[in-house]
DNA sequence: CTCTCAAGACGAGACGTTACGTCTCGTTGT
DNA sequence: ACAACGAGACGTAACGTCTCGTCTTGAGAG
């Protein structure tokens, strides 16, 4: 028997909570994830520390939580990959997008703080994979499949394979800084990943 | 003109390097790598703080090297790679080595702190780079060079990239904990590179 | 080639500082 | 009313700097 006492989430204070994510947000983009304390982010907030305790169980958890939010209503409709039937074109296009997304100092170190807790904590990983990860996946799965039933992808082709070898090799040149990020390498793998899974 | 004044290396303490070396690298397998302080590594080495800090920025690059000593001596011509004539068998021995390598719960924590350290410092991920990972990505290439002239590789094909499609899918695989890493994966890794590479 | 001997690297640990996570306090809001 | 709140005190841990003597070492003297 756990005799963990639990707060009630009905009474929490919606205010202190986004005051909380906005500091936190602030202060990673300011002095570095490394660099931000949880007194901090409770000073900036102008709340109590317990406040914080109370809901968060790390620093990971609450800085990985305002990044979560600023993602959150980007999961409607609007998601939806293009489809204009030419699957190689429509994937250079997202692919140069993503390429254009890391090369924006703004993006480096949240992204870099946040893979920093997501090595490190399965928790936080698989929550990553649950909220955000899955749900981009599976809109870019959608449209290779549109792209398998129009034959230019092998019927039989295994879609988070195919998405592992497009995305993959971007992010790690990314994080590991192995490389220069162009749209010329965005093309590359397009190209690549499509000969490997041609029917 | 910086005013540092500099240590005489010359008159360092090997002795006193390869304790901390050593007591690094087993704190981090002891209680993992984010609960080591550099308190702790000294105390355990028998040496004081100052000789840490004298000569190291942070505990990441005291640990860094902990585990760049550990895969020293390997650089002779002992990492080779298989040479049979099939470039699929022999990618495919060496895939499978590496999936083991990474399934290897001793590998675990050491490699998961070297890339927390290698993604948010620059520094020690041009020294990574440098010391360990273009020796062994130049002794692959070696390898597809001779496929290369055996027509089994697009003799144009950028090796850098071959690489990068072999092995980033299943670094992020491991790296994300989002899926299996099995004998099939791996052998499916070089199937679609190669694929991707043909002539 | 051996013998000094000062420079400086060393082990130990004191120091002030920062942040940790826990724990009261009254106060506020529902 | 009661539980979450803002504020901040508390003891602990580790930080990075610093000052002690002590021990090592390499360059010059013999």
């Amino acid at each position: 028997m756990s005799t963990a006492k639990k707060p009630n989430p009905a009474r929490r204070s919606e205010r202190s909570r986004q005051a909380i994510l906005d500091a936190a947000r602030e202060l990673v983009s300011e002095v570095g994830y490394a660099k931000v304390s949880i007194e901090a982010i409770a000073a900036r907030a102008g709340v109590g520390k317990q406040t914080i305790y109370r809901w968060w169980r790390s620093k990971g958890a609450v800085v990985f939580d305002s990044f979560l939010a600023l993602s959150e209503g980007a999961h409607g409709e609007g998601m939806a990959l293009p489809d204009t039937g030419d699957i190689e074109a429509d994937l250079k296009v997202v692919m140069r997008a993503t390429v254009a997304e890391f090369a924006d100092p703004d993006f480096e170190a949240p992204i870099r703080a946040l893979n920093t807790e997501i090595i490190n904590d399965p928790d936080l990983a698989a929550q990553y994979r649950e909220k955000l990860a899955d749900p981009v996946d599976e809109a870019k799965k959608v449209r290779l499949r549109s792209a398998q039933r129009a034959g230019q992808i092998a019927a039989d082709a295994d879609l988070d394979l195919v998405l592992e070898l497009l995305y993959a090799p971007l992010y790690q040149r990314w994080l590991h800084r192995s490389g220069p990020l162009t749209s010329e390498y965005a093309d590359a793998l397009v190209d690549l990943t499509l000969k490997a899974f041609r029917p």
